[in-house]
RNA sequence: GCGGACGUGGCGGAAUGGUAGACGCUGCCGACUUAAAAUCGGCUUUCCGAAAGGAAGUGCGGGUUCAAGUCCCGCCGUCCGCACCA
């Protein structure tokens, strides 16, 4: 062996012989037990960056632990091709979206396969490939014919200029990213899934998750949002000049405030807002102010609370002589419940600065307890629950039964009824733009919009588009879009809108499992390895990928393609890959190899020399320039150097801040264990102190594993190194070293590998059993107790096992600092914790 | 604005309510070397002390407990998501 552990070579060569063995292909036939391990697939950008690193490498361990640990494992690669970066680029550059994705996908397969990842290429697809997006319009028109789909108008970001829609990140302060031009909320007619109607089944569904974050459960239970209320009418004292505008519904999950009402709120878009609009211009100005600004949530709450007195008054339900002022508000939304609240100054916030706002009177009808009935309410809202207070019948009720008597008398009395709603709105997927799976609708003047026939299936992309101007260029195009209707077969026109790309994200890991030609995936076969064992991923996917998938794979149960109603069974969260930024001192960002320390150990521009500002760590970004690339650095120090530091130190769920000092540690670490694998035998001879090092390590790295704490199996290993390193030649030592390779190989695929077979075994080290640990070697005879003075810690000892309580405590009662600190006063209590601990209370 | 998390040495972090700082990085000292690199050994929370030893200490302020980084309450700060980014 050669005393430097040369990781180019290694890389390739082992690289090479798992490819030529096909050692990662997954076969769904095999007996063995099978293993599913995804990671996010990633989207095309270009190259691929640390956070890859990071999550692949994760995957990959796992992976290749499982394959030792006697399973099957699928663990597959493919593409998030569409989305608008395409797009993008063929607006700025000239390329087609397909052919600038399909060279993006090139280079970043070659880089991946850079890495050593245990990965089964033979299954390997992009969401772009017509085969791919083909099956998916058959999964849609199974939805369509299942009453999931259907079409409503809703809000889009529309740039007047440009004179097309804006995604929401591409709206900047209420601009639009190109134009500059203030945006507006304008109504299309759009296809929706009715993810709505499994709403209680994603939410129960939560509930069996035992393997997913708590942290994301809860995500997503808050986003379904699940409220009982009161749903009722406010009868409305002005008739607005037609009948059905004599009241307004509205929806409450605190029925129990109905005594701290001081108005009434409809949406802009509310149908009562439209009928007094109709006489009152001041109205109409209103509500076309509230159409300025973007779609999101974000936008839309942090902008000013803003109302416009319509001069209606609302009757209050148990007061016929109670009237409250009816406001159009730009804070109500018409998609949730029914579009109109009322509002209570005195508990919620946001009514609370409306109320501020409008010299609204604000009344407390809650209180901790009766006593607190005349606190006043003070700057903010006290949105606490308690007892009603100045309820008139309510008063002196817990919340709880004040919600329940409200809604009693409501029911009884016959103006409103309790009802459940949900946060979670329907799933809209229409996009008006290109680089995406097309619709396979076909819009006809006599049948209304028609599923395509199957055997049409793909309805593929055109190819001759261009984006030339801002805007669809599949409603542009000169004859794509004409077709007969495939019903009665009169002229009609293809749907121009293409998929959200979630959708393209919500089945993939079903078409890995399984991809026959002729339909989307194989029942049987994607049974045999669904659900995925484990998915990995960035917590920024915690609600929508992971509702949307959850959803896609319930329709699919739903309409009989599938028999599971959960796609992930275990979740894991990664945290980001952070890097210092640092700035020009008149503000330019630099990149790290813009900069150097200067002599006096200050950081200097390297071509200037002039003063640099460190910034924060944050997210590597292309804006930040923060951006270290990954391939460099394989390139420099090997494969398994990277993935070791990715490994290595931060928490996976944790950000990862990239430091350079990072991984020379990890290519010092490779090079010991080859240095380990090489050194000199020993004959004969037992160690036991390292053989019980040694199983104890067994036991951490693979408890480590199986819960994705790959730092502490990092920590683990480094230990067991160290005491391999310091004990003497022996052959215990020598079935040490083959152990440790054994537990590095997941991680450290390549040294292992080539440590593997200099050491004259034969096979993969990928293909060897994980070693097993004896439980005998695990305990030790002595333990240290710690002695406590009143919880201080002031001596040890050393103890056989097992020691009796009675035992334990005479012992420290009986050691000279106890006794100095006692005096001659007796111990007022004695805590005695087996193995561990003695606390004596002075 | 709403929802979710996180906060421990110079740095990344470890710690079933039971020895705070494992392991790694950095730095310093030493060995090897003509020299350097590589490698190996030691030290590295702060303060007081020559040492032995002592005191303080897990964002801030309270609380529960024999015992709190860990549990509870209230703040502060940072990050993620908010439905057309992926």
């Amino acid at each position: 062996m050669s005393d430097r552990f040369d990781a180019g070579a290694a890389d390739q060569r082992w690289q090479q012989r798992w490819e030529e063995s096909q050692l990662f292909a997954a076969d769904s036939a095999s007996a063995r037990p099978k293993a599913y391990v995804l990671e996010m697939f990633p989207y095309p950008s270009g190259r691929i960056h640390m956070g890859h690193v990071r999550n692949y490498t994760m995957g990959d361990v796992l992976a290749r632990y499982k394959r030792m640990t006697g399973h099957e494992v699928l663990h597959p690669m493919g593409w998030d091709a569409f989305g608008m970066p395409a797009e993008n680029a063929a607006m700025e550059r000239k390329v087609h979206p397909g052919a600038w994705t399909y060279e993006n996908i090139a280079t970043m397969r070659g880089q991946l396969k850079r890495l050593g990842f245990a990965l089964d290429w033979t299954r390997e697809f992009a969401t772009c490939d017509p085969e791919y997006y083909g099956h998916q319009q058959a999964l849609f028109l199974d939805l369509l014919e299942a009453g999931l789909v259907f079409r409503k108008e809703s809000e889009v970001n529309w740039d007047p200029v440009d004179m097309t829609v804006l995604a929401n990140e591409q709206v900047i302060d209420g601009k639009g990213w190109r134009s500059g031009a203030p945006v507006e909320r304008r109504k299309l007619n759009q296809w929706f899934f009715r993810i709505t109607r499994f709403a209680d089944d994603l939410l129960d569904g939560l509930g069996d998750l035992e393997k997913w974050p708590d942290k994301v459960k809860l995500m997503q239970e808050n986003w379904i949002g699940k409220s009982q209320g009161l749903q009722f009418r406010f009868a409305l004292d002005r008739p607005a000049g037609t009948a059905d505008l004599d009241a307004v519904e509205v929806f409450t999950t605190r029925p129990d405030t109905i005594f701290g009402a001081s108005f009434v709120a409809i949406a802009a878009d509310h149908p009562l807002a439209m009928a007094i609009a109709a006489d009152q211009p001041d109205a109409a100005r209103f509500i076309e102010q509230c159409k300025a600004g973007g779609t999101s949530a974000a936008d839309i709450e942090t902008a000013e609370k803003q109302g416009y007195d319509t001069g209606l008054k609302a009757v209050h339900p148990f007061d016929a002589d109670w009237q409250l002022p009816v406001y159009i508000a730009n804070f109500v939304l018409m998609d949730y419940g029914t579009g109109a609240v009322f509002g209570v100054p005195g508990h919620d916030q946001r009514d609370h600065e409306f109320a501020t706002k409008y010299g609204l009177p604000i009344q407390r009808v809650v209180a901790p307890s009766a006593d607190e009935a005349d606190e006043p309410i003070g700057e903010e809202a006290d949105d606490r629950e308690g007892v009603a207070v100045h309820s008139r019948f309510l008063d002196g009720m817990e919340t709880e039964a004040a919600k329940a008597e409200v809604i009693r008398r409501a029911e009884a009395e016959g103006w409103g009824e309790g009802k459940t709603v949900y946060r979670l709105r329907d799933w809209g997927i229409s996009r008006q733009r290109y680089w995406g799976t097309p619709i396979p609708i076909v819009h006809c003047e006599s049948c209304g919009p028609v599923g395509v026939k199957r055997e049409d299936l793909p309805i593929r992309l055109p190819e001759d588009v261009s984006f030339d101007v801002p805007g669809n260029p599949l409603d542009r195009h000169p004859d794509w879009k004409k077709i007969d209707c495939p019903r009665c077969g009169q002229p009609a026109t293809r749907e121009t809108d293409t998929l959200d790309t979630f959708v393209d994200s919500s089945w993939y890991f079903v078409r890995f499992a399984s991809q026959p030609g002729d339909r989307p995936f194989d029942k049987e076969e994607a049974s045999a390895w669904l659900p995925v064992d484990q998915y990995i991923g960035g917590v920024e996917h915690a609600i929508l990928h992971l509702l949307y998938a959850r959803f896609i794979t319930r329709a699919l149960q739903h309409v009989g393609r599938l028999d599971i109603a959960e796609p992930f069974a275990g979740l894991f969260t990664q945290g980001m890959v952070t890097h210092e930024t640092y700035q020009s001192l008149d503000g330019r960002w630099l990149g790290p190899d813009e900069i150097e320390l200067g002599e006096d150990g200050q950081v200097i521009e390297k071509t200037s020399g002039g003063g640099v500002r460190k910034g924060r760590v944050e997210k590597m970004s292309k804006s930040k320039k923060n951006v270290v690339d990954p391939i460099p650095i394989v390139d420099r120090y090997g494969a398994d150097a990277a993935r070791w530091f990715m490994l290595s130190d931060s928490p996976p769920e944790r950000d990862l801040e990239w430091s350079l000092g990072g991984i020379e540690g990890a290519a010092r670490f490779v090079q010991r264990v080859w240095r380990l694998a090489g050194s000199e035998k020993g004959e004969g001879g037992e160690d036991k102190a390292l053989e019980r090092k040694l199983h104890r390590t067994i036991v951490a790295v693979g408890e480590a594993i199986e819960g994705l704490q790959f730092n502490k199996a990092v920590a683990a290993l480094y230990e067991l190194t160290s005491a391999i390193e310091k004990a003497e030649p022996s052959s215990a030592r020598d079935a040490a070293i083959d152990t440790l390779l054994r537990l590095i190989a997941p991680m450290a695929p390549h040294l292992a590998e080539e440590a593997w077979a200099a050491r004259g075994h034969q096979g993969f080290i990928a293909d060897a059993p994980w070693p097993e640990h004896d439980p005998a070697l695990l305990v030790d005879d002595e333990v240290t107790m710690v002695v406590q003075v009143n919880g201080k810690l002031r001596d040890k000892m050393q103890v056989a096992r097992g020691i009796a309580r009675d035992k334990a405590e005479e012992m420290a009662l009986s050691l000279p600092k106890v006794s100095q600190i006692l005096g001659d006063n007796p111990p007022r209590k004695v805590i005695v914790v087996p193995d561990r601990l003695v606390n004596i209370v002075a």
